[in-house]
RNA sequence: GGAGAGUUGGCUGAGCGGUCAAAAGCAGCAGACUGUAAAUCUGCCGGGCCACGCCCUACGGAGGUUCGAAUCCUCCACUCUCCA
């Protein structure tokens, strides 16, 4: 009760206007959460980062285990004194680790054998010490342990192990202390195992529930079949969490779903890629044709990149690889999702999402041709 | 003046009779990235085509040997090193 609170401002259609309140301040939904990974949304100082003012960031139990580990985050008084953000955190278990690290891992019903993907030193997490850890490093929303499978399994394979999260889900909760604990639904793409996974994992007392296992490398087709499958489903009352989505789009698509929060390193690591979104589309900053171009990055954006610099300039940092290069084009990217969030929640309290969603993906389609 | 070494695609630099339109890196051009092992990765990169193949022009220049040459020989030009 008292870790987290969600209340639901108003709809239009299945779109949800909220609030989330937690120790860290109330968030807006839907929320767009940048990731930082090992307590840093990378390419930004927390000041950069305050000064963007997501109200919440995400941090991953795995990578902070390893590094710094965990009895240092909270000897140095919990990962938000450590990295000195008064925002909100949530933290991912560890539990999409089992995907992208697939390698270098063992499943068990107990837990997960992981050796480190830094020097081998193996290491254990389970539901119980996933939650432990998120909780000792005192973290707003702490996420349940799952396995997330990869795209292309059979549906036995699937539906054993979204019946291992289920077991693994009962457990998280059994261990959550302080720390608010969200439930995860799986099932890849199978929409029965879905419809089951809502209904196991709803039943349960979590403070949120997560839509876990999309985007892995299944095709976007079959992604938003789950996710529009999926959405309906989940409990009205408690916030819905998509996660690892995505794109602009599909954060469109996904509010029109009944999604709330998100969260996605497409904006940072493209950011550094050099792939930059802007409310013309999508620009590559290398590209020649940039560089003679004074113009701002975007002339509808106000962050700090766009009202400093040109493309041309843009382009110089990132052909020269200089470290400004990440700086300007993260601030712009993650204010970019920041204000595509707000500009949702401002057509769902007016209620014209419908016209807002529609004016904003044929604007996209445009741009493809 | 003498003795050596060298001249390869925008650059650096492999190749030393055929499997070479020529390794690799860089530069250049374009693309991908979805709960971050990513400031990463991929493709193209002499020219032209009715392009998973064909045709031109190509390894300083000009000749020559050979079925076949970037690779061997001759001459020329230029560069570098050492000795006078």
């Amino acid at each position: 009760m008292s870790r987290l609170s969600f209340k639901l401002l108003g709809t239009d259609g299945a779109a949800r206007r909220g609030e989330i309140t937690t120790p860290h301040g109330t968030i807006q939904t839907p929320v767009f959460m940048p990731v930082g990974t090992r307590a840093s949304v990378k390419g930004l100082t927390t000041e950069q980062l305050q000064r963007l003012a997501p109200e919440i960031i995400l941090n991953n139990t795995y990578h902070l285990m390893l590094r710094p580990g965990v009895d240092l985050v909270e000897q140095l008084g919990g990962v938000h004194k450590f990295m000195g953000w008064n925002g909100a955190v949530l933290t991912d278990s560890g539990g999409f680790q089992l995907y992208s690290l697939a390698s270098i891992r063992k499943i068990r019903e107990e837990g997960v054998e992981f050796r480190s993907h830094i020097d081998g030193t193996p290491y254990f997490l389970s539901p119980e010490t996933s939650v432990e850890i998120q909780t000792r490093m005192g973290v707003d929303i702490a996420m349940a342990f799952d396995e997330c499978p990869a795209y292309g399994l059979s549906h036995a394979e699937v539906e054993k192990s979204m019946e291992m999260t289920h077991r693994w889900a009962k457990r998280s909760l059994d261990s959550r202390t302080t720390s608010a604990l969200f439930g995860i639904v799986q099932g890849g793409v199978h929409l029965d195992l879905r419809t089951r996974s809502v209904e196991a994992i709803a039943a349960l007392d979590f403070d949120g529930v997560a839509i876990g296992g999309v985007s892995v490398g299944e095709p976007k087709d079959e992604m938003f079949e789950v996710v529009n499958h999926t959405a309906p489903l989940l409990p009205g009352d408690r916030p819905r969490y998509l996660m690892g989505v995505g794109t602009p789009e599909d954060l469109v698509n996904g509010v029109a779903a009944g999604i709330d929060m998100f969260d996605c390193v497409m904006p940072t690591r493209n950011a550094r890629n050099g792939s930059l979104f802007t409310s013309e589309g999508k620009i590559h900053i290398k590209n020649a044709r940039f560089a003679a171009d004074p113009g701002p990055l975007d002339p509808n954006c106000s962050c700090i990149t766009c009202t400093t610099v040109s493309r041309a300039y843009l382009r110089h940092l990132y052909v020269n690889d200089e470290i400004a290069a990440s700086v300007y084009n993260t601030i712009h990217n993650v204010s970019f999702y920041l204000d595509l969030m707000r500009a949702i929640r401002q057509a769902i309290a007016s209620n014209s999402f419908t016209p807002f969603r529609e004016g904003f993906l044929s604007r996209l389609s445009r741009e493809q041709t």
